[in-house]
DNA sequence: ATGAAAGCGCTAACAA
DNA sequence: TTGTTAGCGCTTTCAT
């Protein structure tokens, strides 16, 4: 049999045998030297220097497979996500190459699409291929990954969304909130009429992050004036819905509420298509927030303050525990950032912009 | 020796010979079973029932390291990108694992931000795993990516920047940028004074994508008029140069250019910084181009036409050349789309929107 | 229709 | 200081 499908002449990749041939060594001595082992094995410089000068002389990489295979680890980790064409998950796979390379090891980050089945599937997968450990970000079935996880023995943290029976890093949705919709609440012109009172928009209330937020919304709201409860709609996260949603919104009030705290890009996405059939003088009285941060849409006609969430922050503090091989389901919350409007405040807004 | 740090209690995982034991068989037989070649081994449909009832039993899966050692193949599946939190290679990211999992590879993605060093590390780590095959997009040296994978008998495909000795599949920025052009020249307000004229902003002419843009560009505008060199300003892809560029020029003409070509979502957010100092008159007689794709991008307060680059196709098609084992450096051009801007066209444009 | 046995390339006791 | 050897879990001839 071929040894591999290798284009006739092309000699197949050296192996530790054919080191150790060349530069008169056993396999052993050759595996220390390129594995790092060595020092603690007490062979010599020289040796080490021969085979090292052989090895790159011969384009030796050391098979990873036998490696895992071996030592019953791969150098893999895992991040599972629901969808790479996010900003916030973006960064997130971002930071976590960076951070996993920083330390020697290989990252592996692979979407889901909020599909469980896909999630557990992709998991499996994972484990299969002997991941030394895995961040859960935003899981649709964090309980049925975690049970997984620990099955298989690997160290795992769920990031974004907790999940039970090891340590969650989260971002600090209450605080955040709460901190966005002061910022606006100070710059809006609430009033007594329909118009005059802030509303929350968007979301699913039965996901973790949402409900944080419109607790943090309610605390923040609540120094301002009573709360009723079609001051809060979440009705979801899609685009089409959201433009719908505003477009009643706006009928009912007879126009925009004095403050909008919008919970996520793709609703703000909904939202600014209904928006933009709308005259300039419509967002004069009005000051809008967002629950997530896109640069473009700090320079819209209208001034947005925006909520980034840390995400580089977050993937720090969950390699921290797996390092600490923390396994208790601690929560530890990452605060966000405030990011001030680019745009200038027109009209009777201008000056406290 | 322990097999693995397991917890004290937690049985490690069964292996083909447990099931084996289990099931009465031999583990050549339980391993034809469970991967699918059992058929061609004419092993009884009894047989294969009762294997695979205490595979599951017993949660088994297989070790896919054990399986890449033996086969000399992994399953694994690379795509190299500059980064992730790109619309762009997001999308480039999201259709290359749906299309890698489709056929029942495991995707593995990794970025390099644009560092050659690191790209050839990142190379060499995918082929130590025993990648089956990998894309190569936006390589910062695609010949020395090329030259690694041949070494190793890795099939691989350059996506969205040609590279040598393998085949392509790029955008057709020249059809994109053509098109581009020729729309929102359509629509300006050319004349013979120093703001009359279109000009191209932004990118690297070094870089294959820009080139190609260029000349699109030129073909296009060439037929409304001579273009001057000023006309076509590729001073690279930083935000903050693109800040002090847009000002630069808008001194330079006395006010914005008829038409506005820009040819990166980085050199917009740039020169959106600029923008907003500006008033609203500003945008009165100009019509403005974009050379990729942002939703919100399509929301502000002046019009934008973009080109959508279209990633799922991209990614097919080199999928495509892999499975048909073309190995011959062809280019592979994909037509991009564009984008109508969602804005409503304010001031003397209002018409022609 | 099934089993026995030889490795894939590497690591880690254990021996020397 | 170095070599010998026995696997890791799986696939795949070759026998039966």
């Amino acid at each position: 049999m071929e040894r591999r499908s290798t284009p006739a002449g092309a000699k197949p990749k050296p192996t530790i045998y054919d080191l150790a041939a060349l530069a008169e060594a056993s396999p052993s001595t050759v595996s220390a030297v390129l594995n790092g082992s060595w020092r603690a094995r007490r062979i010599s410089e020289a040796t080490a220097l021969r085979i090292r000068t052989v090895a790159s002389a011969e384009g030796y990489s050391a098979n990873l497979q036998a490696r895992g295979l071996r030592r019953a680890r791969s150098g893999l980790v895992g991040m599972i996500l629901p969808v790479h064409d996010n900003r916030f998950f973006a960064a997130m796979s971002q930071s976590f190459e960076a951070q996993a390379r920083a330390r020697g090891l290989c990252p592996v980050v692979v979407s889901t699409l909020r599909d469980p089945a896909e999630e557990i599937r992709t998991v499996e997968t994972l484990i299969a291929y002997a991941v030394d450990s895995l961040l859960i970000a935003g899981a649709a079935d964090p309980a049925a990954v975690g049970a997984l996880c620990r099955a298989a023995d690997v160290s795992h943290v769920y990031v974004d969304l907790p999940g039970p029976g090891a340590p969650s890093v989260v971002s600090d949705n209450f605080w955040g909130a709460e901190l966005l919709t002061r910022t606006i609440l100070e710059r809006a012109p609430l009033g007594p009429g329909p118009r005059g009172r802030p509303v929350f928009f968007g979301g699913d209330p039965a996901d973790h992050a949402t409900a944080r937020r419109i607790a943090g919304f309610r605390a923040a709201a609540a120094a301002f004036g009573p709360l009723a409860p079609e001051q809060i709609l979440p009705f979801g996260y899609a685009p089409a819905r959201a433009a719908r949603e505003i477009a009643l919104l706006c009928d009912r009030l007879g126009g925009l509420p004095a403050a909008l705290v919008i919970n996520a890009l793709t609703v703000f996405e909904g939202v600014l298509s209904h928006f933009v059939t709308l005259p300039p003088e419509a967002f004069e009285a009005t000051v809008v927030g967002c629950y997530d941060y896109d640069p473009f849409a700090a320079f819209l006609r209208f001034p947005v303050h925006m909520i980034r969430q840390n995400a580089a922050g977050l993937v720090a503090r969950a390699f921290e525990l797996i390092e600490d091989e923390v396994r208790d389901p601690v929560v530890v919350e990452i605060a966000p950032q405030l990011i001030a409007p680019c745009t200038i405040y027109s009209g009777p807004l201008r000056e406290i912009g």
